[in-house]
DNA sequence: ATGGCCGGGTTGCCCGGA
């Protein structure tokens, strides 16, 4: 089984190149982040005339998560449970559901903004929240994952010159603590393969040439309890679909299973 | 080849992204 996440910056701009890359890789279930788009626009249409059923969260134009799946869709819970507000609002950066034998959760967690601000607080708030809410499954039997965008380079390897994120969010210490918590809990980091350079990022602003220079991050991630990491097989970022026109700034990160 | 931001809405600029 093939399971996948992408952050794809607008499922509207992207929506051509979605349904190609779904087609050409075979992907069984994508854990889709940054929607953009209301519920009513997202295309549910176009993704079942491709065999896949869908499950959103989304509200407008920020933020919005979603899971796609052709090997059966059950038991979505939209949301963070206990998670908290930002400006009195549930952000939509949560959806978990059942896909066939895994249990899965596509993820955006908040970017932070900077420092010390409410942001950062509400990024370190909504961590302890999906910590507390996925613990019971990180401990079960049942093969299960937390995809998505996480906004933390796990280690300085993850990003391309730590000197220059120095004091920056995405690598301070609370923040991995925060990752450190999840794994705590029962889940680990499934280390994707690159398919060039040494270090596999996912993520290259799309300013200054950051892509051809490979100045990258790897912050989307896939957090996997024991039965789901122990029935990986491969694991590798699609860079490929990083280039050219109308690409996201995020890439793929494909997980291959055994189940 | 992979190439100097992009997407969406409150549009002809502004915000957010990381």
């Amino acid at each position: 089984m093939r399971v996948a996440t992408w952050n794809v910056n607008s499922i509207t701009a992207r929506l051509p190149r979605l349904l190609a890359w779904l087609e050409s890789t075979g992907t069984d279930v994508l854990c889709i982040q940054e929607t953009k788009t209301g519920e009513e626009g997202f295309p549910a249409a176009e993704l079942r005339e491709l065999g896949y059923e869908s499950a959103v969260n989304a509200t407008g134009r920020w933020n919005g998560v979603a899971l796609v799946s052709r090997v059966g869709l059950e038991d979505v819970v939209k949301g963070l449970p206990g998670g908290p507000d930002y400006e009195g609002v549930q952000e939509p950066r949560a959806i978990s559901a059942t896909c066939g034998p895994l249990r899965l959760w596509s993820v955006y967690v908040p970017n932070g903004r900077e420092v010390g601000h409410d942001h950062y607080g509400y990024k370190l708030s909504w961590f302890e929240a999906l910590r507390a809410a996925v613990a019971a499954d990180a401990a079960g039997q049942r093969p299960f994952a937390v995809l998505g965008d996480f906004n933390v380079a796990p280690t300085d390897a993850d990003v391309w010159d730590p000197a220059v994120f120095e004091g920056q969010t995405h690598v301070t210490p609370a923040e991995r603590a925060a990752l450190t918590a999840l794994c705590e809990a029962g889940l680990s980091d499934v280390m994707p393969r690159p398919l060039k350079y040494d270090h596999p990022f996912t993520y290259w602003d799309y300013r200054q040439l950051c892509f051809p220079k490979n100045r990258g991050m790897r912050i989307d991630l896939v957090y996997g309890n024991k039965p789901f990491t122990t029935a990986v097989k491969d694991s590798y970022v699609d860079r490929e679909e990083r280039k050219g026109k109308g690409a996201s700034d995020h890439a793929p990160v494909v997980v291959d299973l055994e189940v």
